[in-house]
DNA sequence: ATTATTGTATTAAGTGCTTAATACAATAAT
DNA sequence: ATTATTGTATTAAGCACTTAATACAATAAT
């Protein structure tokens, strides 16, 4: 899984939002180390105190917890992970179904979009 | 429908999107006149350059036109305009699906969920 | 003819993000 | 005991975006 950093939004939070996606989805699994603040920021091509940044925020959130010098882990609370989960899945249907309101489609049309372009993708 | 402008992404940009919308769904019809730029740039509380700024890509675009002192009007190609709506449609649906499936959702999971957040969304 | 409005351009200042280059303290590894 | 690695902090510089304050030319409105 490559980091995709684009130039259009600040990097230190799409950063947290990849960082959360690899907890979620188990690239960094529950209770595991991850990688050195250095390590992460060449990894993504980022300058360390970059890193950082995303790395404090998460665990301002309880996403992550530090062991002042034998690294950072990722938290062992399994049922906050399922809840960070859930809340992404929500927000980006949210997120979606608006914009496609907004644009003029109705329920119908979004549900018949949605399959057409899914049946697209898998080829 | 009010300006919804952000923090977190170019202002410029965000106003963009927002007045694609605009003309999209009908908010500004096919050939009308736009309010001049500093009336726009106040509506949205935003400083005219940056008003002036997305107005100029969106001209680049060929969605709008200006009559030198007379102002500045949508295009009257219906097409463009259709064409737009739906480049943007098929975005919104590649984004969100790829979106769920990173976090782990199949698209069977996928359509079961958008159909519970649609009905509590009708409430 | 005069005035107001149009789009457009310029300059200076402020802000937030990012990078580079360090440095320090704590502790794991040797 | 010494060394390397850990997270963390600081300072200075550069960059893009935004704002404020103007100014100008063209032309619509009066």
């Amino acid at each position: 899984m490559p980091w995709e950093l684009k130039s259009d939004r600040p990097i230190y939070s799409q950063l947290i939002e990849q960082i959360e996606l690899r907890i979620c989805s188990g690239v960094y699994p529950l209770g595991s180390k991850l990688p050195s603040v250095r390590d992460l920021a060449q990894e993504a091509a980022v300058n360390p105190n970059t890193m950082q940044r995303a790395l404090a925020k998460l665990e301002e959130d309880g996403l992550l917890y530090t062991n002042r010098t034998s690294g950072r882990f990722v938290t062992e609370d399994v049922n906050m992970i399922k809840q960070v989960k859930n809340r992404l899945a929500k927000e980006h249907v949210q997120v979606f179904l608006k914009k496609m309101t907004e644009l003029g489609f109705d329920y119908e049309e979004i549900l018949s979009i949605i399959t057409t372009i899914a049946e697209e993708m898998k080829e």
